[in-house]
DNA sequence: TTGTACTGTAATAATTTTTATTACAGATAA
DNA sequence: TTATCTGTAATAAAAATTATTACAGTACAA
């Protein structure tokens, strides 16, 4: 398991509800009941792909870069990067064996695939979208 | 990570390629470099959905319970169970926070519509597809 | 009917991954 | 200059995955 997505998903909820204010990993960390360090490390994964800004110093915290119409969740998978979807092996198939020799190359397409498929699922939906679900 | 996908796909590629023989799950960790007992879980499972059959005793073995046009990776997919695509957080949100009081039950549906995109696309292929890919 | 070669399964250990914790340097505002 | 943050590393704890060992049960074959 590997809660990734959902931390970083869950913060940018947050900084989307209280446009304008600087939101620290502490308060952050004490809404979804995790260690404040691991939302940091979240936070520099976003941060790299340009999706948040952070300051640091009194009174510092993270807010969103963009407006949450043009943050899709397609960017947010690609930005924590999750292990593949269908697992990945990390066996080394027998080469004396035909079938051994080629399975990975065909498995490490058919995983493309299905990562393309999802992040195209993800693309149709923005920031905006999920918050607006929320009462 | 996690192979079981791979595994599963593995062994039901080494019966499509051979098939009418019965394959021990000795011969087939030994195409792979995995362990025999891992491959018999693996299995259980695809039996349990009705992929394969298996024999016990001497000369007893797996074998495919259907023509390989008829398995898709799909049926693969769902039969390994894999943990869901996006993650799966084990915290407990804060209830007394209006963000974390919902946000699960929202990111439950989201991870339920990327599950349906994975099975959508995985059921476009069979493993009489993939096996074909070989040389 | 006895030995051999399998599956099925449980129990446990080893390994790997994820999360939590601790610690502290550096930044910034008051 | 003190307090409150981020950034980051190091380490420990917890959880998940894989490997190993063991053995009961099944079926074939000599």
């Amino acid at each position: 398991m590997n809660g990734q997505f959902q931390i970083a998903t869950h913060v940018l909820t947050l900084l989307c509800k209280q446009p304008g204010e600087l939101l620290s990993s502490d308060y952050v960390a004490g809404s979804m009941n995790v260690n404040p360090v691991l939302v940091r490390k979240e936070m520099r994964k976003l941060r790299a792909c340009g999706l948040i800004e952070s300051k640091e110093g009194k009174a510092g915290g993270y807010s969103l870069a963009l407006p949450p119409q043009k943050i899709s969740l397609a960017d947010v998978y690609k930005a924590v990067k999750l292990p593949p979807a269908l697992g990945q092996a990390k066996n080394k198939p027998n080469p004396e064996c035909p079938v051994g020799r080629q399975i990975n190359a065909h498995l490490d397409h058919l995983a493309d695939d299905v990562e393309a498929a999802i992040i195209k699922k993800l693309s149709t939906i923005t920031i905006f979208d999920f918050v607006n679900q929320f009462d």
